[in-house]
DNA sequence: TCAATGTGGACTATAATAGTCCACATAGAG
DNA sequence: CTCTATGTGGACTATTATAGTCCACATTGA
């Protein structure tokens, strides 16, 4: 059972590696070697990145990536859902399936406290706290 | 982004079904009825409820399945990890990819909070607070 | 105009989940 | 002792999600 795809991994170092490197455009090569991402999956993401409204994007020689917002007003939780969908415990909360049995389903309420403590604590975190975290020794940072 | 699936969504229905009717041997065919479980795809379940010895099992005639604990002594962390593995935010946690980030990694000490705070939760609740629960009206129960 | 870069979409590969099938083992009823 | 109702085990298929690739194209600076 995995609540965090590769994916969504490879999202946050490249913004990690982005807010570590404010005040110039970073190429997806450079990220993709420092972080150790495939490149050209590492393109698809932050295509999506870009989308999203977390990194802006300059064509064209010396062009490259970087951040579209302050570190400090970048979460987790909004990461994660934009790469891998509303955060959900299970169907039920996706509107699929539509579950004849919600009206009195008793799991229901038990789903909805634990994906409210999740999405609570999961936006606490902003890219700012991650980079302090590697300031003080960790990577991912990758190559620094 | 999901968390519990539908195979254990089907598990808990079906333990919650079992805590329901103590003191006889309920068919996997009743459970599949009253639940709405694919019938074949239930006996998967049940097999695997019952090696991981939260069921007990009867074969032959008049046989059927019965809850081998008190459903106070089931909680929906174990019965979660029974049907979709151990719970883990992501790779990293499960010892595969052998991440030579790891040692320094500064998202495994946030991921490893949130799953903290994740298996709290679930192993609070316990099978009899979810038939309290559908007691005092809800669902899974079923056709109850 | 060329080279370095991002964009977009289609495509493939791999893995996980969901679900099915069938031969077999066991236990109770007659 | 045999028939029938049941669970067991394993192999199998189907469906979906994730991961990853490829290529033609757009843009920008030199």
């Amino acid at each position: 059972m995995e609540i965090i795809r590769r994916n969504t991994e490879y999202s946050i170092r490249a913004l990690v590696h982005l807010a570590l490197n404010p005040g110039r455009e970073v190429t997806a090569a450079e990220i993709a070697e420092a972080q150790e991402i495939p490149l050209v999956y590492l393109q698809k993401i932050l295509q999506k990145l870009t989308r999203g409204g977390f990194v802006g994007a300059q064509r064209g020689a010396h062009g490259g990536f970087y951040l579209a917002k302050d570190p400090e007003d970048i979460n987790l939780l909004e990461v994660i859902e934009l790469m891998q969908g509303k955060l959900a415990i299970n169907k039920c909360f996706l509107g699929k399936d539509g579950c004849n049995r919600a009206p009195k389903c008793v799991l229901k309420n038990n789903w909805l406290q634990l994906e409210q403590r999740i999405a609570g604590f999961l936006s606490q975190i902003t890219l700012l706290d991650l980079v302090e975290q590697v300031r003080e020794g960790g990577l991912p940072g990758g190559g620094e």
